[in-house]
DNA sequence: ATAAATTTTCAAAATATTTTGAAAGTTCAA
DNA sequence: TTGAACTTTCAAAATATTTTGAAAATTTAT
């Protein structure tokens, strides 16, 4: 296989992966084409490579970068801007965790919180399976939030070693 | 807040929270319902209970019962098809881990793999980074698939201690 | 200040996904 | 068998999401 068809099917595949990860297809596509690309690009590279439009490109890009996947880059002595994707994968994959736990699994356990306060008779088993559930579901949800705390501070060491120099 | 209330709620954001997750927001409702609802319901509980038609019952039933999460119940003496859903939460947790692993992590490493074998000179900043991006998310990947199947593989301690048999 | 280059916005259009509901299919008691 | 009870299917309709592209805004060199 040569590289442009292998590019082409890592673009398009890390795009449907992206839309299982709450992040859609293009955005991925985007990602994708930046962390494979040696050189930062500008908005008409994306615009070019993917065949989308520029309005496209610039909600996405904007999108990605308040992800923290994505960074602007100027380079000296050029008007357009530059994009540079995060090459560092540890990173992207902690950088992903910390804005889903904050988008959504914070919301989540406060919500959780309330609905265990509910009124009425906790030997009704209505109530009873209501409240069982609900309590539960913190349950592991808190446990996922400690685990996912440990594994985003945690060093790369598990994934840098044995990896030679590969990144920075 | 009474019962109701909160049954609304939970349900509501269930669904929303399922969306991100890789279930559909009905298919998530369903399922929220099921699990709160101390009995078994038939697609005539939940078409009433949700507001959706019998075919989107049908439909989205049909998937949770391949997503493992809810099971069929025949109840004796009855015409009526019953469904009911697993309660256990951390089973609910290991299923869906289990599941997305299957559809969405095994393919894409399969795909990786491919890619890495690339023909062109890996001199080429290209090539390199290319191949130096895909072999970086392959490492990813299984290590990931490594700890999901530990997570799988362990024994509920961890979750069951502390909780006074709420399950089963 | 001017204007060319570039970026951003957002309403409308295109596309994709979900939902409906009625018809077809199935099951089962009599 | 028959037919009532119940389940499944799926094309069309409704809804939701994504994409476009041209106009407005911004930036920067002169």
């Amino acid at each position: 296989m040569k590289l442009a068809e292998a590019k082409q099917q890592f673009i398009s595949s890390w795009g449907a992966f992206g839309t299982h990860w709450g992040i859609n297809r293009t955005m991925a596509q985007i990602h994708a084409l930046l962390m494979i690309s040696p050189e930062p690009l500008t908005q008409d590279d994306l615009m070019e490579q993917l065949n989308i439009s520029r309005g496209n490109v610039n909600m996405n890009i904007r999108d990605l970068i308040t992800w923290g996947l994505v960074d602007r880059v100027i380079l000296s002595g050029e008007r357009k801007e530059y994009f540079t994707a995060e090459k560092d994968i540890w990173k992207v994959a902690t950088q992903i965790i910390k804005e889903r736990k904050k988008r959504e699994l914070d919301p989540m356990m406060k919500l959780l919180s309330q609905l265990e306060k509910i009124e009425g008779d906790r030997k009704d088993k209505h109530v009873k399976q209501f409240v069982e559930t609900v309590g539960s579901i913190k349950k592991l949800g808190l446990h996922a939030d400690k685990t996912l705390d440990v594994m985003i501070k945690a060093d790369e060491s598990w994934f840098m070693s044995g990896l030679l120099k590969v990144f920075k």
